[in-house]
DNA sequence: AACGTAGACAACCGCCTTGTA
DNA sequence: ATACAAGGCGGTTGTCTACGT
């Protein structure tokens, strides 16, 4: 066997799209052979969290609302940091997100603490105040959802960005999808035996025509 | 304007679980 | 029954951006 090289790092917007084109084709399961067939030189693990964190149709992007910040609370005083189950009652976020903000603000609360824990005469009911302020906040900040993907622009300028991308996706979901997202495949492709679909897919070139097929669905 | 800091988020790592041959 | 591969999950780290000084 010879040991192949994966890539780390950031997903540039062309893995993005071919990732989401091979799902639409494959579905959401077999992530070795996805990454493998797709050519993107990615472990299928980390095919499976690219998809599952950011590029899933369903997924919200954008702080939480104050209702989920409630929600993520009384569920975590129940069940403790299984993020993975908390996220199955918030429809659109994802284990990641949730953690990303749990740690976020358990920093903020503990950083409240240590400062009231200095200065004895600020009270620790102002302290809770000030966080629960700041989480009403952040339903302004909501506004803000995505940005970070419009920066990426940059090096794709005039290509399709990811904000098209999830308004396809999210077309697609409301307009033609029944339930899942592959099955935009009318064949239920991802029966096919591996040696099958080696031969359909050998190589990049075979990938790439696959992948524009994906695409140019895609965005119609 | 420059710099430092905090917050937000994406991604990786390692362990555990589950499915399959 | 068992070994192996793949998937899932929680913890952690790195990077980028916004904001305050």
């Amino acid at each position: 066997m010879v040991h192949q090289e994966f890539r780390k790092g950031p997903w540039t917007e062309q893995e993005d799209l071919k990732l989401v084109s091979f799902v639409g084709l494959f579905g959401d399961r077999r992530w070795d052979f996805i990454a493998k067939v797709s050519g993107l030189t990615r472990t299928g693990k980390s095919c499976r969290l690219r998809w599952v964190n950011y590029l899933h149709p369903g997924l919200k992007h954008g702080k939480l609302t104050p209702q989920e910040e409630r929600l993520v609370m009384e569920l975590h005083s129940k069940w403790g940091n299984r993020w993975s189950r908390i996220a199955r009652k918030l429809p659109g976020r994802t284990d990641n997100e949730i953690k990303n903000y749990w740690r976020t603000h358990m920093r903020k609360k503990a950083q409240e603490e240590k400062r009231a824990a200095a200065s004895p005469t600020s009270s620790s009911c102002q302290s809770s105040l000030s966080s629960s302020n700041n989480n009403n906040n952040h339903t302004v900040n909501s506004v803000h959802a995505s940005k970070k993907v419009g920066e990426d622009h940059q090096d794709g300028e005039e290509g399709y960005s990811m904000d098209d991308i999830w308004k396809d996706i999210g077309m697609l979901e409301e307009n033609i999808l029944p339930s899942t997202s592959w099955e935009y495949s009318s064949e239920p492709l991802w029966m096919m035996d591996e040696e099958e679909s080696k031969m359909l897919f050998p190589l990049s070139d075979q990938c790439f025509s696959c992948y524009e097929h994906g695409s140019a669905f895609l965005t119609g």
